[in-house]
DNA sequence: TCCCGATGTCAAGCGTGCTTTACATGGATC
DNA sequence: GATCCATGTAAAGCACGCTTGACATCGGGA
């Protein structure tokens, strides 16, 4: 599971910690998923969705 | 986090194991989703969207 | 050069997501 | 009543998601 929150996030000017904290997650949390350490859960998912205005498919791409 | 897969499996006429085997899941992750005993990693959110051919929140209802 | 903000990473700890195995219940059919 | 299928549930075990706290590195500006 890809995702291109770092490129959504820097075309934002927002910092790891600032989109941390408009998703209510940790700044290590938002590393480790643009460092592609792991998946996030479906809430958060939905909820970095949503501060980027975008669909959960524009933001993580499945490549099965 | 709500969801519509209880009412969409239905609708397909599938039972939960049947379910359970097109997403790769066991019978008792589809029953649990269902009944709300937790939410599906992200994968496992986007498998069950495809199956249903519908978006993932056309399945999944953030109710903040 | 010195500092500082941004990023990367590690470790310990805790709750969740998912597995297998197993059993209980209810409805339909015989 | 006996059988079958679908569903619900439980326990044990393992991996993952997320936390806090801490430390390292790197680039830019004074």
């Amino acid at each position: 599971m890809k995702n291109r929150i770092t490129e959504l996030r820097a075309e934002r000017g927002w910092t790891q910690a600032e989109l941390a904290q408009r998703v209510s997650v940790s700044r290590q949390t938002i590393n480790a998923i643009e460092t592609g350490k792991f998946d996030p859960s479906l809430p958060v998912a939905f909820r970095l969705a949503r501060v980027f205005a975008l669909r959960i498919e524009e933001v993580f791409v499945d490549d099965q």
